[in-house]
DNA sequence: AATGGAAGTGGACTTGAGTCCGTTTTTCTG
DNA sequence: CAGAAAAACGGACTCAAGTCCACTTCCATT
């Protein structure tokens, strides 16, 4: 377990950033080396075709020491998306932050939110597929990325249900992680390889499903 | 490949059924064989707890045996599915033309369709994982059980649009894949095991983002 | 009933993930 | 700066999935 990541005041503290952490020097320069390694060899030959050994043996490196940093492939991979993440984390918090003092309602923003999702999880499809290869029940860790989203995703419906913008008795747990299971990376890339659908179709199609909760029959 | 599914009709020709077609008769008893022990062995231990070996060894057969039948530990489990899967097909299907024969909508038949197969999905959470492990870009065969039901959803969704209980611009396509990625193994039994939410909570949240749907606003 | 080839079989082998542990390097302390 | 504890290292090892192929069995044909 190398992330020992922290959730503050609903910003993810990065697997990257532990680094620095009382980590002996040599070992940093490794966990670099490491990193732009695989960075490298994934750019080459896919993500998937790559395996630990060969990250190893190109970085001079014994294969315990990758797995010293990095609890497996999946967490090397989240690594490697850290800082990207981290960025998409405070555009789109600042992005928010913005919108609510010009008034943007908070199902605009949930809009804005899950379209940006959409076009950064199609650069990082390959990566993410790793990284939620383990479904959503393994390392702690790994699922950082999901609390963060699914934290997001609730959040802003509840705001949505103090505006009147939709029903109270919602069960926002649940929708959050509903919608967001459309966005799982392997779904994902079905719909864009097989389907051939679109980014704007997705973004579209997941949209239509939030319209659908505005407050309008109590049922 | 072991499994030549079939669609005829929209209803699923399954595995099962294909062990019949010119299989040599000590192949079809080691079929059985095999499928009986693996269900003996996933029940005691647990799916995930069970490797290929140990079951060739119980089953007193050799690997290779188990690969000529099976092409994988998925396929595996899929094939100990068949014929329960069937039988929920066969079930949805008569429910379905019943309840067209009652006058019940489109939208009504995709919220039982849906409720029932969170039940569906419950009682066989440990084989779907393995089923799914692979995400949906797998082995052709392997999806045959997520095409019928995008097949059913999707089917349901146009027929609601014929009725008028939906807005005929939905894209339906889309629409059904995002319902069916929120009941994908993988996150179902995070629902359930991590969120701790009950089937009833899950299906209504689910028909809650169906009811959405209800033709209201053109937008 | 013999026979030849298709179908089936078993288990050694390959591959990749991840673990283990004896050795080496760093860094802290006096 | 010496010495020792802690941290890091490397690569052999384990474990499970899935492949391969020399050998065996079945059965359709004669």
């Amino acid at each position: 377990m190398s992330n020992q990541n922290n959730i503050i005041l609903g910003k993810l503290e990065v697997a990257g950033s532990a680094a620095s952490k009382g980590e002996r020097c040599d070992a940093a320069a490794n966990r670099k080396l490491i990193l732009a390694t695989a960075e490298k060899l994934f750019a080459q030959h896919g993500v998937e075709n790559v395996n630990m050994a060969q990250i190893a043996q190109e970085a001079q490196v014994g294969k315990g020491t990758i797995y010293r940093r990095f609890a497996n492939k999946a967490d090397l991979c989240l690594a490697l998306m850290d800082s990207q993440m981290a960025d998409f984390q405070n555009v789109m918090l600042e992005r928010m932050r913005k919108m609510t003092a010009e008034n943007v309602t908070p199902l605009e923003q949930l809009d804005q939110f899950l379209d940006a999702l959409v076009y950064f999880i199609e650069d990082h499809a390959p990566l993410l597929c790793e990284v939620q290869r383990e479904g959503l029940l393994g390392t702690y860790d790994l699922q950082v990325p999901h609390f963060w989203l699914h934290m997001t995703t609730s959040g802003l419906l509840r705001q949505a249900i103090e505006v009147g913008e939709l029903a109270p008795q919602l069960d926002v747990e649940y929708i959050a992680d509903a919608l967001l299971a459309s966005l799982r990376a392997n779904v994902f890339r079905f719909q864009r390889q097989v389907r051939g659908f679109s980014l704007e179709r997705i973004s579209a199609g997941l949209r239509t499903l939030v319209a659908g909760l505005r407050f309008s029959e109590v049922e």
